[in-house]
DNA sequence: GTGGTCTAGACCACA
DNA sequence: GTGGTCTAGACCACA
């Protein structure tokens, strides 16, 4: 389900947290099931507990999983993961365009690259 | 003329790329002019001369300056300053492009975004 | 398994990645297995752990390793290792021929220095 | 007569050096004819007399040119000139050949590099 | 333990 | 004076 990648530069739980987000907001990992347990993820990916734990604390952070105590770590509704995974890139976006607009990109150079990509 | 941001977590040699790009690129440090040199700007943005050396190396690896041992480092030609300005921001445009996509956002969501922010 | 010479007029730097491209391409040090760690090789070499990560930013940058923080830097595949190489030379064997053509050295004088050497 | 690229990476001195073996091996300077005096070529490449003098001074410990007290600089004979400039050609080409046998290149692959370039 | 960033300061090459 | 290299050593993020 995950492939770590350690040629990228992101550190590890960066990325289980990524992919986690992709899996979830896709459908692959429905609303409200239960997450792999942090021991059995981290045997599955032969990676250390720690970085496992790390990861779904942020996620849970960030509002896309919640933990019950003694039970484990579920996805939240599939309205508010799109909502997050929206809003996240929404802010990336805003981001670059404001970098474009200081060094005079036009709205319309933009737009030719979001309709010639590819 | 360049401010740090202490509580930023990147690193202050990529604060002072980012920042040094964006004069060059703005014509407040027109092209071919000389910039501040590694000592004197290490001195007022009180850090230390490797740190300032370090951002320069890699201002000049990417093409924005040169640098003349004995003489200082200049800004590149402003024709060269755009075009790899430009081409760093559609690659991380595309980039965001292609998260949304994945996500099942239309190329009519991102343009919404485009045309609506502020 | 790395000699420096401290009367070579290139940086300690550069000798550390030159040997180390060699011992890769070589395949002394195999695809993907895990050079010698930053600190290791600068008590080896009794030089600043600064120089050594300085070389080996500069191997990942070229792409001749690849670096995981928290675990160490590794090698590169071989398909990868021996074509960045190739390129490397042929680069420099071209500028040398441009620089033989312009005295009016003809390839023929070049083909008999390469039959005729040692 | 000569053209200084403040962006090259190599010093004044050595651009200098290089330019004017070019100029007497193609016998644009002819043999034993009077090189431009240290103090003229500083004015007119707008540099310290300092950087000629260390470029003319090298030449003539390579033998490019001998210099005459009181009288000035000039280029040696034409068959001193080429030697010199084929030597130094060899040697810089089987130093390449060298790296590259170490790597398993072929004298078939080189020729192939040889005769295909352009 | 491992790499990445940074400071403080020295010394060299070049102009 | 200017950039480039290097040492000695600290501290942080990550696994």
């Amino acid at each position: 389900m995950i492939n770590l990648d350690y040629k990228d530069k992101r550190p590890i739980y960066e990325q289980i947290i990524d992919k986690m987000k992709e899996l979830m907001v896709m459908g692959v990992i429905p609303e409200n099931a239960q997450l792999p347990s942090v021991r059995s993820l981290a045997v599955e990916l032969s990676i250390n507990p720690n970085t496992i734990q790390r990861a779904y604390a942020e996620l849970e952070r960030q509002g896309y999983i919640y933990s019950v105590k003694g039970k484990g770590n579920f996805a939240a509704d599939n309205e508010r993961l799109r909502d997050l995974k929206v809003d996240e890139i929404k802010e990336r976006l805003i981001e670059i365009l404001d970098s474009a607009k200081k060094i005079g990109m036009s709205d319309d150079d933009i737009m030719n690259v979001v309709k010639n990509r590819r």
